[in-house]
DNA sequence: AAGGTCCTCAACCGCAACGGA
DNA sequence: ATCCGTTGCGGTTGAGGACCT
């Protein structure tokens, strides 16, 4: 059965994504919410895709989005991760909400490949087993890997979850909310510098430079930007301030607030401490795995 | 300065998974 | 149980900037 493209192909938009487009998609989901996405090109008159909608959000415009400039810390821990969990991406950037599994995707891809690939190589001749469990799942895993890696992998997910809810529980008396969680919960943590900056070049732009048809619902919202960009901004400019007056910003900025004051170091210390611990007690099971574990 | 090559990353594509009818 | 629409995910691509000659 022919699978229906996820959109119509005639007329809709490719390619890089304009400030203005950005601007109605965020007014659009900063007053509906994430979610429908099917809904968002016809009810914003953007002439793209659900997909591309979808994607955008998630990868760029999304509040709480923290851009480039991986620290050493993040590094290992997607290195590790993605020891444990091979290139899951989804479930590697759960571990870090501030990264989107595209992000930490091309950051492996064009950094931390390669510079395991070197280190590997530096070390060749020598014991290498701190860098075997690097770069099995992303290069060639033992077939013995891939016979237990479904059982080891489910145990040791299983085994994760359970610590960190132990965890969140023995933490969360307080603030539980503040915990980041594998589960993928839409996170509106504040920073979206990006978002700010991006509403600070456009406001400085000439009006009207986006809009090329007269009568486009774009061109209607377009119009109303300066309107609409009060609530967007505010949205944005408050974010990293837990003073909002709207209730539905207030409950966004305080979710961002929250997500950004996630306690990472806690958990990375957990993560690499327990998480270490209990890959060689799940593993030392699984015999073969346990060379991998010896990570850092 | 100009042309060529390399590198990065935003965005696309297609399949999988999920949930409702 | 099956179909169908929607969303999520991972692999891949290509535009454009950085770097090299």
């Amino acid at each position: 059965m022919g699978r229906p493209p996820c959109c119509d192909k005639i007329g809709v938009k490719k390619g890089p994504w304009t400030p203005e487009e950005d601007i109605i998609l965020v007014s659009y989901i900063q007053e509906h919410g994430p979610g429908n996405w099917r809904a968002v090109p016809t009810n914003t008159g953007l002439r793209r895709c659900s997909k591309s909608c979808r994607l955008r959000w998630t990868n760029y415009l999304r509040p709480g989005i923290k851009r480039g400039n991986f620290t050493e810390k993040e590094e290992k821990m997607i290195i590790h991760l993605q020891a444990l969990l091979g290139n899951r991406w989804a479930a590697i950037a759960s571990y870090l909400p501030q990264r989107t599994d595209n992000d930490i995707k091309n950051y492996w891809n064009t950094h931390l490949k390669k510079k395991l690939k070197k280190l590997e190589e530096g070390q060749d001749g020598q014991n290498t087993s701190s860098l075997v469990g690097f770069s099995s799942n992303s290069t060639s895993s033992t077939s013995s890997h891939n016979s237990n890696k479904g059982q080891w992998e489910r145990r040791l997910q299983t085994d994760i979850h359970m610590a960190k809810q132990a965890l969140c529980e023995a933490l969360s008396i307080e603030k539980p909310e503040l915990l980041p969680s594998p589960s993928p919960s839409p996170i509106y943590a504040s920073s979206a510098e990006n978002i700010a900056r991006l509403l600070e070049n456009w406001k400085t732009r000439k009006p009207n430079s986006g809009a090329s048809s007269s009568s486009s619902p774009q061109e209607s919202m377009t119009q109303n930007f300066n309107e609409e960009l009060k609530p967007v901004q505010s949205f944005y400019s408050n974010s990293n301030s837990s003073t909002t007056t709207d209730d539905s910003h207030q409950s966004v900025s305080a979710e961002a607030e929250a997500a950004q004051q996630v306690p990472l170091s806690l958990l990375e210390k957990w993560l690499f401490e327990e998480g270490v611990n209990m890959m060689d007690m799940s593993l030392d099971a699984d015999h073969d795995q346990t060379d991998q574990i010896d990570l850092f």
